[in-house]
DNA sequence: CTGCGGTCCTGAAGGC
DNA sequence: TGCCTTCAGGACCGCA
């Protein structure tokens, strides 16, 4: 899935490639996917890419700005040149290395022949324009004001399970279903411990291993497992799929201590656990 | 506040 | 081979 550390993966690379370019025209093939006018953004040069939870921001020069989520099955690619859009690998679920593929939605053509490819097969994200970015309600796991105290107190309160918490976005913005469960195998904690019944000890090793979890998503450049759609917007692949400690890993050993992980279904999502190291 | 179920959507996987 | 059913899942909404 896109989360934090998939979606400021494609982030830093649109902050390279994106900025000082002007939109020439938007291409929407799904009109349910975007929301706004598009006058306010044609003709305007991109000026910075933003990002909040799992929310993709194109800021523009007359301080419009562009937002996607990507949901489940989005996927953001780039063609410096759209006369020969050919990817590096056939991109997961288009089919081709070449685009529009038949998973494309919007396109933004750029007034130096670029463009960017908004996809996603299950047709669950979006496009917004608006005069402000899309923000999480919770506080970004990379924002500076996610402090331990912040932590804390948005977290243990409630008797909701850990991990439904950790994926609420209104608590904490960008933490999705693989970085949930990792960070909760890190710090031993079992993902249907009620949230409020952590100790202190507790909640700073999960905050720490959280940071560990989506820091270490980052470096691989995000999930690119086989049942996920997400790449680079140049077609590369993330590599933390290669790392997952938990997410996924049902019926295999557990990395620690050689117990079989198991599944279990916590609001209604899969969820990843050592029932060994992970006591409730 | 909390949980639950339905909704959006499509491809993969399983059953027969 | 092929048709049909079931399932996954982020966010949101209505309901108890």
């Amino acid at each position: 899935m896109p989360e934090l550390p998939e979606i400021e993966s494609i982030r830093i690379y649109l902050q390279d490639h994106l900025v000082s370019k002007t939109l020439q025209r938007i291409e929407i093939l799904e009109q349910n996917m975007f929301v706004g006018e598009e006058k306010h953004i044609i003709h305007q040069k991109v000026s910075e890419i933003l990002r909040s939870g799992k929310i993709l921001t194109i800021k523009f020069e007359n301080n419009y700005f562009a937002s996607f989520h990507l949901k489940l099955s989005g996927q953001i690619l780039y063609a410096p040149n759209k006369d020969k859009p050919i990817f590096k690998n056939p991109i997961p679920r288009a089919d081709t290395n070449k685009m529009p593929g038949k998973t494309t939605r919007i396109i933004l053509h750029f007034s130096d022949n670029s463009a960017l490819y908004f996809n996603d097969m299950r047709k669950f994200g979006w496009m917004k324009v608006s005069e402000k970015p899309e923000v999480v309600k919770g506080v970004d796991v990379l924002d500076a004001n996610f402090t331990f105290e912040y932590f804390k107190k948005a977290v243990s309160n409630t008797g909701r399970p850990i991990k439904v918490v950790l994926m609420d976005q209104d608590k904490i913005g960008g933490i999705g279903n693989i970085y949930a469960n990792d960070s909760l195998y890190l710090a031993k904690i079992h993902p249907a411990r009620k949230a409020k019944s952590l100790n202190d000890a507790e909640l700073k090793h999960l905050y720490r291993e959280i940071l560990h979890a989506i820091k270490e998503g980052l470096y691989y450049k995000g999930s690119s497992a086989k049942d996920e759609l997400y790449v680079l917007p140049d077609g590369e692949k993330g590599m933390y799929q290669h790392h997952f400690k938990a997410y996924h890993k049902h019926g295999t050993a557990c990395i620690n201590c050689g117990t079989i992980m198991e599944r279990m279904e916590l609001g209604g999502r899969g969820t990843f656990f050592c029932p060994k190291c992970q006591k409730l």
